[in-house]
DNA sequence: AATAACTTGCACATCGATGTGCAAGTTATT
DNA sequence: AATAACTTGCACATCGATGTGCAAGTTATT
């Protein structure tokens, strides 16, 4: 158990703090469950467990319920779509809808479960619930873009958000399908979301080159082959 | 048992034919599964029987395991899909593609469950064998309208095959949530498949206006099943 | 009206997965 | 070196779901 009693009780020993090996065996457990939910979404914690170096019963240690688990992986990427979301404000409602698949991208692997979840299976409006102000953002972004004549018309906002976000969530998928490279993938990403926004595949492409901010987005790293387009 | 044994055997008498409410109550099933696993693509027997009226034990009458009732589903999408599909041609790679955006939408709720089966979950892999032949069909029609200069290029002919695949996915998506009409469904998973392929949304809304093929699919009235096969 | 086809409800076996308790081992920390 | 923190393996209880057998009921068809 990793419950660290926090009330000091008088007139007793400091208690021990708790090790170092147990906090990574923790996040060792987390990263197995992202990458194991990722290839299915009903893994079970003894696949979990094994991916993680570990024993079924030692995730019990650190997770009281599965349900537990799961749910620290959602507030975990919650946070980090909210973190990667939260500074984007532009004056061009596209380039701001860009980097938000931009964004998006560079944490792909660690929020790709949470989308699934808020998206799909019988949970979705509780889980989705902690999306809510991402989601309300991008359709801001988009009403935006629509009022100052940047973007398509002839899709409500509301819907054109949620088309904006599926269309995100397929290039993550094919990502993973694909085995897609970082910088590819980001660009992709960016295209893609312009392209549901009404833009032609011309116009993307020309503001996306014209953008110092999207370009740049994309040099964090290589961890693959940082080679350009071809 | 609905177990028709065809062999006669000689000196008895013929077997009396299997009755026809027996025959409603499989549709049933099988609607009432489509309808189910559509909400939770893990919906039990149980779920799935009662919502058809029927008895969870009543099913094994029909698909001997669940497996098989799946298999069934799964097929039934295929043949759809694929024979809704196949009839397409155009010289127009653009129009033919809406087509297939058009004509995919009009199958959503049968078809959903299948897509879902073919993108997600541990079985990708040998569900999605089936619908092969579709994806090579949308591969060639990008392929084809990419070498007519129609479609965007900067993305790889087999990536932009699977992102249009999941863009119109979203609108499935997209409709079960928001419960669209069927005339706006329509024009909408049409306008984000061409969106997707390259086009700006005015080309696209003009494409698809000029179009007599395009503008007529959007007729079809919101009668529901038109009327099973056989 | 007779009969085969079908459905239903119950009992039961089985399976995979979750979650607990505990004793015996390891390992980080003091 | 001592000790608390942690892991492990086992046994066990429980749960929800699948699948079967069977006897008793219904209902379509002849």
């Amino acid at each position: 158990m990793t419950d660290t009693t926090t009330s000091p009780r008088r007139a007793s020993r400091p208690p021990r703090a708790p090790r170092r090996d147990a906090a990574e065996n923790r996040v060792a457990i987390l990263d197995a469950a992202i990458s194991e939910l990722n290839h299915d979404p009903d893994a079970s914690l003894e696949t979990i467990a094994s991916a993680a170096g570990l024993s079924r019963r030692s995730i019990y240690g650190h997770f009281s319920t599965r349900d537990e688990l799961v749910a620290e992986l959602n507030d975990r990427g919650i946070a980090r779509v909210t973190a990667a979301l939260a500074p984007i404000r532009h004056s061009d409602a596209r380039i701001a809808l860009a980097l938000v698949g931009a964004r998006l991208w560079s944490e792909v692997e660690d929020v790709r479960v949470t989308a699934q979840l808020a998206i799909r299976g019988p949970r979705r409006e509780i889980v989705g619930n902690g999306l809510e102000p991402v989601r309300r953002g991008v359709l801001d972004l988009v009403r935006q873009g629509v009022e100052a004549g940047q973007l398509r018309t002839d899709i409500e906002p509301g819907t054109l958000a949620r088309l904006i976000e599926g269309a995100a969530l397929s290039v993550l998928d094919e990502a993973v399908r694909a085995d897609i490279s970082r910088g590819e993938g980001h660009r992709l990403v960016m295209l893609v979301a312009l392209s549901t926004a009404g833009l032609s595949w011309r116009e993307a492409a020309e503001l996306i080159d014209a953008s110092p901010e999207l370009t740049l987005a994309a040099q964090p790293d290589a961890s693959h082959h940082a080679g350009d387009t071809e």
